[in-house]
DNA sequence: TGAATATTTGACTATTCAGTCAAATTTATA
DNA sequence: TATAAATTTGACTGAATAGTCAAATATTCA
């Protein structure tokens, strides 16, 4: 018995996701997400129980969307510093896509909602920081593995060191959203990310 | 004659960038401002034309307040190296009273309106693009100096080299702000970031 | 078919928002 | 002290805001 479950809890989620990334919490409105997913005010209501838990829930929603391509991407089976490249140019990929499509550079929607909300919405934050250290978890398993290859320093702080990349790759999607403009994302942030995690520039181990 | 000058423009340049910068800017009102500044609606229009320009007035009252200290932090006479690790200092400082203060790590006011406001207000964007110009031009003139004292690679490209540093410092800040909490700029920002500098971390470099 | 349940609707509120304006007030100076 | 100019005031507008709710509707299955 019952009705049948439809997709417009799923609608909200994309067009919330998509509408503040591009543009930022706070500029969104409810009644602005309704609209652009073709949903009535009631309807939204039914599902959320306020604008701050469907950003939560769309911030879940997309990390849950997330993790498969960095599972794929930070495969053991693949030389650990390709893992790495290859983060960039997935990153790179998806914000030339929107720049493309939205006309603009959109960043990190973890860091730019969670730096927004900093000081109000402390649930957000908290779920921000857990994506982070997520995240992070990829990159101290791929150092790790680095390690175990003599890639890098044998006593790098691997916990350090993956806080380090994460907070250099995030500062240059911040950038590259504020200035609009993917030219060092583009050309430099791979050379400049090896050199940041340690590894020896040469050709044999850039050429996996 | 007429009548000279108050401060009352003052007044809301600094109430509008504290509350913005604790903050952010869509979660704070125009009468917000006016009734912390003890400044009633009509006399903020007669100053600003809008929200949007006294933010814009209130980044570069706050820079404008910013370039003395960094004209001491990267003065010439010194030691290049001891020019990056005082400002970092003055960053954890900065933030750590900020902390006390208002219970908030609260991060790069510049980073966070700039990114919050990117697909907005196109003013605003350009005005922290001039700003981030301005602050890595200090980063460039500290970089020729330690390639001069054959402190880092002579063929280091500091453009480049400025760039990354921008972007791992305003990365890290970006990350206190949303996990509200400063161990990693306190411990662990100054070496790492004189390791992306590319100095070699020996005792008769660092202490100068 | 009909009961049970989930979903959708649209009209509603109360508040907050940015921005306006004409009149009142202050003060420097001629 | 009269004048001129800048400043301050407070009441105002109209639009947008998040959130509410009871009723209508759709769908499932017994």
């Amino acid at each position: 018995m019952g009705r049948a479950p439809t997709n417009t809890k799923l609608k909200l989620l994309e067009t919330a996701h998509e509408l503040i990334w591009r543009n930022s919490y706070g500029s969104v409105s409810v009644d602005g997400i309704c609209e652009k997913a073709n949903v009535k005010k009631g309807s939204f209501y039914h599902y959320f129980p306020s604008k701050a838990d469907l950003a939560i829930a769309a911030i879940e929603w997309w990390m849950q969307n997330t993790i498969p391509y960095l599972d794929e991407i930070f495969s053991p089976s693949r030389h650990p510093i390709d893992r790495f490249t290859t983060l960039i140019d997935f990153i790179y990929e998806k914000q030339e896509d929107m720049r493309i499509e939205y006309g603009h550079v959109c960043g990190c929607p973890f860091i730019s909602i969670g730096s927004e909300l900093a000081a109000q919405e402390e649930k957000i934050c908290q779920k921000i920081a857990d994506i982070t250290k997520q995240k992070m978890s990829y990159f101290e398993n791929a150092l790790r593995d680095m390690i175990a290859m003599g890639l890098i320093d044998q006593n790098t702080d691997v916990i350090l060191k993956a806080e380090e990349i994460y907070a250099f790759i995030t500062g240059n999607m911040m950038l590259a959203r504020i200035k609009n403009d993917l030219k060092f994302m583009k050309t430099s942030l791979k050379p400049s990310l090896l050199t940041l995690i340690g590894v020896e520039r040469t050709t044999e181990t850039l050429n996996i």
